[in-house]
DNA sequence: GCGACAG
DNA sequence: ATCTTGTCGC
């Protein structure tokens, strides 16, 4: 059990600050809105790092409802910036860019590993990759950054709202993606809206823990890390 | 000052 | 995220 963390070297103060004001420069154009349409293709994406200082990134297309696997792509590239809780992003996006751009198939939607809007600033990966990229996207994380919530039930289906404590809003929903296991919390991007986000979780799930788009898009992520290693 | 802290 | 064996619970 971890009672605290060892500490880390502290990030700079004043690129936390330059970070912090790009977020909210990509706030003004993210917006919470229903799909246009009901998807036909789902995309998941999910990065690992090989070695410390590389990453690879990966898109994997699903045809929704039947969630059959119809493209899986990667990008592999250097680490630019270290982890910073809040900031996940800035780490992240961009290799996950690269990936998106070598998808043949156009997903609906993008089911993210990591928060939308239940960021601190509402502008967790999830939201920073939807307005990037200008589409839809809501993310699912096995973790609470920000929020208060109330355990769930505690089979699956159950949600308890997640809510930012200064402000009263919801920020997102927390669910028990199957019996008895830690919930998930989910949470909308860009062009998404919170019931959407939930209702294409719930419609993705296969029995296990975590959704097929972000189960997949994991696995591949192992299997590719093993060719470019 | 004391916790909390996506991946 | 990553490093790692055995072990508890359904």
């Amino acid at each position: 059990m971890a009672y605290f963390r060892p500490p880390g070297p502290a990030p700079d103060p004043a690129l936390v600050r330059s970070l912090s004001q790009q977020q909210l420069a990509l706030l003004q154009n993210r917006r919470t809105e229903p799909l246009a349409a009901e998807p036909r293709l789902i995309a998941g994406c999910d990065s690992s790092f090989p070695t410390p200082e590389t990453i690879i990134s990966v898109f994997v297309v699903l045809k929704f409802p039947s969630l059959e696997l119809v493209e899986k792509v990667y990008s592999y590239g250097l680490v630019t910036m270290p982890y910073v809780p809040g900031y996940l992003s800035f780490r992240e996006a961009p290799n996950v860019i690269q990936a998106f751009a070598k998808l043949t198939h156009r997903p609906d939607v993008i089911m993210v590993d990591g928060h939308g809007i239940a960021h601190p600033r509402r502008m967790g990966i999830a939201a920073h990759l939807g307005v990037m990229l200008d589409m839809p996207t809501f993310g699912v994380a096995k973790n609470k950054l920000t929020g208060t919530f109330a355990e769930p039930g505690l089979t699956k289906g159950a949600l308890a709202p997640l809510t930012d404590p200064k402000t009263g809003e919801l920020i997102g929903e927390v669910l028990r993606s199957k019996d008895k296991v830690l919930p998930l919390f989910v949470s909308p991007g860009h062009r998404c809206d919170q019931a959407t986000a939930t209702r294409l979780t719930l419609a993705c799930l296969r029995g296990y823990k975590l959704p097929e788009p972000t189960r997949l898009a994991d696995h591949w992520a192992e299997e590719f890390k093993k060719e470019v290693r």
